[in-house]
DNA sequence: AGTGCTTTGTACGATTTCGCACCAACACGG
DNA sequence: CCGTGTTGGTGCGAAATCGTACAAAGCACT
């Protein structure tokens, strides 16, 4: 595993051995279009996407009253419902950064599931982090302020993507379930303190480790998680189980 | 399974057969005072606990700035992490209305885990459950007001205890995340449309149906995904499994 | 250069919630 | 029956955020 050879960004897929793999094949290389919709409310789930380049969203709530409370990049996949051994989507999950990913069938991946102790532990392990930051989110939204709040969002995109992404206003308060203008004003007082710089729709991070203290402590616990359970470091605890 | 001789209330107990109890045994019964911690941050976990009666909250956040983001009562257990195949606890675990519960040795319900497919399926399907009922509490969180949000988190707690139970004004402020006065006055509110009675430390349900509605659509979804996936209906996809 | 669409900046009053403080009502033990 | 601690009711100015609207700026396409 983690083999330099794998033709895989996505963290999931490059941590499975082969055999896990080949369980999960095919596993077709798809397009990502923004606001591509991966997953809806209360439909069977079709497939699984692992994601190589760009980040989705899962959003919960009624139309109008969406927020959201997850995002997914390159580390992880959606449609983690099919790890809990359900076959239908909770949340709204789509596209938020144009990308792509690898596309598996969802009934394949369950049956993969049963077939392969490692691959069930790794994707446990997903599902766990990947609550992890929705409990964080849960958090954020009760107890940070709009720009502690913005900061974090940031900051999770950064990881996900580069320092340098595409996003508008818009989009950002429809995900922290604030008013756009709030954003551009939050916005504003960051890049006055020289933490991010940002044009048309372009937000570029100049200092993450300030913006980290920006965000007030809802930053952090969600990414030590992930690397404590999916990251590099969690070989033993894969051996283990 | 559901053998009506059995001694649990707990949920999740009543669904095992019995050969999945007799791996997670010895059980012990245990009282589980107020304000008991049950998990803490960063710490091994020594016990799950699978609630008879009272209710537990999972809380996140630094001191001073935590929030509720789930509650834990006799449909669930706590220590889910270790579903996950973690042994470790993200969040803070404490019992916010006193009951009892049957205690089980941590690193035994591990092994459990991996010698019962039934018990990993079960548990997996609670875990799920409560990883929507957290998804939820961050939407609620973001888009609802203290009124709403304080007439979901009594719904939350009347279904896992009674139509009466017995709650201070400043411990649902701590947990909602907001100003002790403020759920003063959204409880006169409550009061003053029929929907609830109240008397010092103590909350009665007088109409639920309207209760949902003054939710403003925030109760409900994880609740119905709990009853699909662990409640009575969820046989089938206990068997599919 | 001109037109049209998207995105961002700014404004203003309204609403919600905050933080604090103080008092009243109640419960319990001596 | 009285003190003492807990709990709930109320008030006040401050802060955060809302909803809405409109203007300015950037970009694409002609």
């Amino acid at each position: 595993m983690d083999d330099s050879t794998t033709p895989f960004r996505n963290e999931l897929l490059r941590s499975l051995p082969s055999a896990d793999i080949a369980l999960l094949e095919p596993l077709v290389r798809v397009p990502l279009g923004i606001r591509q919709q991966l997953c809806e409310t209360g439909k069977p789930i079709q497939f699984c996407y692992f994601i190589e380049r760009g980040i989705a969203s899962v959003v919960s709530g009624r139309p109008q009253r969406t927020t959201e409370i997850g995002i997914i990049g390159p580390e992880g996949m959606t449609g983690v419902e099919i790890v809990y051994g359900d076959t239908q989507a909770t949340f709204e999950t789509y596209m938020q950064i144009e990308g792509e990913g690898f596309q598996c069938e969802a009934p394949r991946l369950a049956q993969a599931l049963l077939e392969s102790r490692t691959l069930l532990s790794l994707l446990l392990r997903y599902a766990h982090a990947f609550s992890i930051q929705v409990g964080s989110t849960a958090n954020a939204q009760g107890r940070s302020v709009l720009e502690e709040r913005l900061a974090r969002w940031l900051l999770m995109v950064s990881d996900r993507t580069a320092a340098t992404f595409h996003v508008t206003h818009e989009y950002i308060a429809a995900m922290l379930a604030v008013r756009r203008s709030g954003v551009t004003m939050a916005m504003q007082t960051l890049e006055e303190k020289g933490l991010i710089r940002a044009s048309r729709a372009t937000i570029h991070i100049l200092d993450r480790q300030a913006l980290i203290e920006a965000a007030g402590g809802s930053y952090g616990l969600a990414e030590q998680a992930y690397a404590r359970l999916v990251g590099a470091d969690s070989k033993p605890a894969l051996a283990a189980m």
